[in-house]
RNA sequence: GCUUCCUUAGCUCAGCCGGUUAGAGCAUCUGACUGUUAAUCAGAGGGUCCUAGGUUCAAGUCCUAGAGGGAGCGCCA
């Protein structure tokens, strides 16, 4: 039957075919070709799961130039009998009675073979590599994490608030930000002073794209109770590392009537709900990511190589209760750790009130403790204004989770709910006041303790998934010199 | 932004102390085989050795600069 006479519709998925429910029946499957072997047998994928069904064809009755087509990724549509498989790589198979070529791949051209590609090579062509085992994997996790995030605080009775991403406040204070203008780059109208005339731009005033929805976020918590905002964010950093990116996905909810215990109870829960999600509903990309990882660490010295598998890792990450633990108890255990008694640190810990370098915090994640931390009440001349001041005048109600591999995962804090102490630290830290009533309106009518956080998205899929780059989990990542697509 | 390593066929890599015509596996193409599992077997084609200078009788190999990439650091999520 040719194919215009079935509509579209009435294709199987691949996944619902390979649970071997349908054996008997005559179904139609339309995806990309994995490989063909021996003339025969087909493996087709549709992304529906990470796993191929396998089509056998007759080539002794099968037209041989529409069989020379059948290369990688070219795209087919094939209907025919599902039955129990004779070989035994597979359980089912589809014995084909009508092929048909929908899309023809150059083999000649198309970049990617039935073999491993390095990750930095498939960077290079991004547009191509959701068609690898791995990035199938990977972004069908990703898709899992983004929906268990939505269930987890719809559970809870969160509202989903859409925080804006073009903002006219420029004092989130959150890192360097990307101006949004349609002022012409030559010749842009002046004021008497020689500046730009942003009363003369599209918004009638300077805009740049957020670098975070915390501050929206106040303003709804202190309406509805619990809200988060989950959306994209931008920082025009610097940043190259694995672990940055110039534009990620970041979850930031905000509790009215809650403290930083609470807020703590709040991001450990969140984080053991995703996981588990993933444990639960990815076991074949998990698997396929755990076998991954095994063959990339044989390549590794000893010394090197991680000390679990990575579902080991991940039920280890859900039975334990992660260690909480001050600023200040930190540092006691620092300075008096190997590393820096026998100076291994590059910057050695010396008094109270530094701030803790990556290497520190791997030391108490990796080495001390070997499970997520949460550091809270850090000195109050290393973090933002908004965070509530202790009593000691000294210390503020912020945490940080540190993961294995990852460092800081989430970053938030008790909110500072007294006008007075929140003007005096704004002061103090030379944020402009008056472009920040709005956000002050708060504290003025029916202000109240009120705590929230923010959760790097690709950094949880990154531990989740086992990958290493930061860049290999977000499908167009955009990072210093980078955007492309 | 800083430190460090890398760049040789479509991909992954080898190429010794600077010395003849730069190699392998996979992929591709041609043929054989026909229940394969990254199929197998035989054969063929495929190179701006990242770019530009320099040293040298001679440079893929040494030096300088630039571009691209990785890892680490800082900033953070």
């Amino acid at each position: 039957m040719p194919l215009q006479k079935i509509a579209m519709a009435k294709r199987t998925k691949i996944k619902s075919l390979l649970s071997g429910s349908l054996i008997g029946e005559t179904v139609t499957v339309m995806g990309w070709v994995r490989t063909f072997r021996n003339n025969q047998f087909i493996a087709l994928n549709d992304g529906s799961s990470l796993g191929n069904l396998q089509i056998v064809v007759d080539f002794e009755k099968e037209d041989a130039q529409k069989l020379k087509r059948l290369t990688t990724s070219a795209a087919i549509s094939a209907t025919g009998k599902l039955v129990a498989s004779q070989g035994k790589g597979q359980s089912v198979e589809l014995i084909c009675e009508t092929l048909e070529i929908l899309g023809d791949s150059d083999a000649e051209k198309y970049p990617l073979q039935p073999k491993k590609h390095s990750l930095e090579f498939l960077r290079e062509i991004a547009h191509l590599r959701f068609r690898t085992n791995t990035f199938s994997a990977v972004f069908r996790i990703r898709h899992h994490l983004a929906i268990a995030i939505h269930q987890f605080f719809h559970e809870k009775g969160f509202y989903y608030i859409h925080s804006p991403i073009i903002t006219g406040s420029d004092a989130e204070g959150a890192g360097e930000m990307f101006k949004v203008t349609t002022l012409p780059l030559e010749g842009a109208p002046k004021d008497d002073q020689g500046n730009i005339n942003f009363k003369k731009d599209f918004f009638g005033k300077a805009t740049n794209l957020t670098v975070s929805g915390q501050l929206e976020a106040e303003l709804a918590a202190l309406a509805f109770s619990e809200v988060y905002t989950f959306g994209p964010t931008f920082r025009a950093e610097n940043s190259n590392t694995s672990r940055h990116l110039a534009e990620f996905w970041m979850i930031e909810p905000e509790v009215a009537f809650a403290d930083l215990v609470d807020n703590m109870d709040l991001a450990e829960g969140l984080l053991k709900y995703t996981i588990k999600h993933v444990v639960e509903n990815c076991t074949e990309e998990l698997d396929f990511l755990e076998n991954r990882l095994l063959e990339e660490e044989k390549q590794k010295p000893q010394h090197e190589r991680s000390e679990m598998p990575l579902k080991e890792k991940l039920m280890f990450c859900l039975e334990n209760d992660f260690q909480r633990l001050t600023y200040t108890e930190a540092i006691d255990i620092l300075k008096n750790s190997t590393p820096n008694k026998k100076g291994k640190f590059q910057y050695p810990i010396e008094a109270w009130g530094a701030d803790l370098q990556s290497e520190h915090e791997r030391y108490l994640v990796e080495k001390h403790f070997k499970k997520p931390v949460i550091l809270t009440d850090y000195p109050k001349q290393i973090k933002a204004f908004y965070m509530r001041l202790n009593d000691d005048n000294n210390t503020v109600r912020a945490m940080d989770i540190l993961f294995p591999g990852i460092g800081e995962i989430v970053g938030g804090s008790q909110r500072e709910e007294r006008l007075s102490v929140l003007e005096s630290r704004m002061e103090e830290m030379y944020i402009p006041l008056e472009e920040m009533q709005w956000f002050l309106d708060t504290r003025r009518f029916g202000t109240c303790p009120h705590a929230g956080f923010g959760l790097g998205f690709e950094r949880l899929v990154l531990f989740v998934t086992g990958m290493t780059n930061i860049r290999d989990v977000i499908p167009f990542p955009r990072f210093p010199g980078s955007a492309e697509f």
